[in-house]
DNA sequence: ATAATTCTGTTGCATAAGCAACAAATTATA
DNA sequence: TATAATTTGTTGCTTATGCAACAGAATTAT
């Protein structure tokens, strides 16, 4: 499952001069990897943020059988640490460089503890990473709301609603493929096929490639 | 479905001196309720903290047929607020005593402005605050992780195994009551009642009442 | 351009799980 | 203590859904 975090920007309300002297008061030194590279692994009591300053990187979970899955998707201006990451379990957790990629890394107890050079924009960047947290704990919630629907059914046309209310509108685009779909909503894509024929029959919804038109109410 | 925050407190590592202080220059004077009543509605765009400091609420959500589900349990020192509750969608939230109350109502944005009073506890007090929010976002994590299996079976005993971890024993207490467990896990009681008995009769758990035993290993 | 990989669309089959309906046990309330 | 309300436990029936297996379309990599 591929989460796409669009929420709002670390450094936003934050000008290019004052995130350099930020920079500087956390003692955050840009770092560059290549594509391929290991950015970091996740490990339990660390609390480290990482910041994608350039390029673009992924958060992958690797399994014991070898198996990955992308947990998340990082590009410019991106966070990531195991702040953002709300289980206990880290094992096989990595950041891994999609790109050539520039990045920081600050400690997270830092941007907490009030700074004692008095960063003017500290107060700003606590609420910026407050609005992240919230914004994905939002995302978090809303996932539960649609795979908490019973049926294949209830469940695709209650994130269909979702969408469509985000796009002020019945058509809109699915971010993702239809395979990640049936892994976002946790059912048998095949049985997810089949049951989309269906809705599209009965004249709920229209859908082509990864457009969607919600058509008439539905009410579960 | 009720969430049980055990999460961590408000104002730990906060002396009672200091959060009179703090209280006086929030300027947040206590306020009561009797039993039953109506301590607010949850709006949009209001970011107002609450603070039970003494008696029990309860955060409910009212649908248009005029039923009720409980959303969150409040005791002593539990906090509230649009801001912990991560939907867009604030439509029918209402927080009611269910005991005799006293409440603290604390401007959102005061408590992540810096403080121009320089309450010296304030940084403890937003640090307190992220770790609430986390927790809060760790067990929306750990539901998904539940609701993200495909069978009844499967979500049990990821849910057994969770509960199993959280209290380092094979043997634990379930935190409600059997129903309200098939509602956690988004599946019909009797379907559930059905597959615990299975589960059960092939040796995985015992369990009687609420208090669950792990026998043997069950891997997915 | 070609090969390889992933995605989409479909089907048969078996069964897991939803629904309804009931009685017994437990817990809450008057 | 009596009564109400909720929770637990059970079953028959039906169907939605998981699984496996396939072919063609569409991407992506070489």
């Amino acid at each position: 499952m591929v989460n796409t975090v669009s929420c709002s920007h670390m450094f936003s309300g934050i000008s290019q001069e004052n995130y350099n002297r930020m920079m500087s008061c956390f003692n955050s030194a840009p770092k560059k990897y290549l594509a391929g590279e290991t950015i970091c692994f996740y490990e339990p009591k660390k609390r480290t943020v990482g910041i994608i300053e350039k390029g673009r990187a992924v958060v992958v979970k690797t399994f014991y059988s070898g198996s990955q899955t992308i947990l998340e998707q990082l590009s410019d201006g991106s966070i990531f640490g195991e702040v953002f990451y709300f289980h206990a379990n880290t094992d096989g957790i990595s950041v891994i460089a999609a790109s050539e990629c520039t990045v920081r890394f600050i400690d997270y107890e830092h941007i907490m503890t009030s700074c004692h050079n008095a960063c003017q924009h500290h107060s700003q960047l606590i609420q910026n990473l407050f609005s992240i947290i919230s914004c994905k704990a939002a995302e978090l919630s809303e996932h539960i709301d649609v795979l908490s629907h019973r049926t294949i059914r209830e469940k695709l046309m209650a994130y269909f609603q979702i969408q469509s209310s985000k796009n002020n509108s019945t058509k809109f685009k699915l971010p993702f493929s239809l395979s990640a779909l049936a892994d976002y909503i946790s059912v048998d894509r095949s049985a997810m096929m089949r049951e989309i024929k269906k809705i599209k029959e009965e004249g709920y919804i229209d859908i082509s490639q990864k457009e969607v038109t919600l058509l008439k109410e539905y009410i579960q």
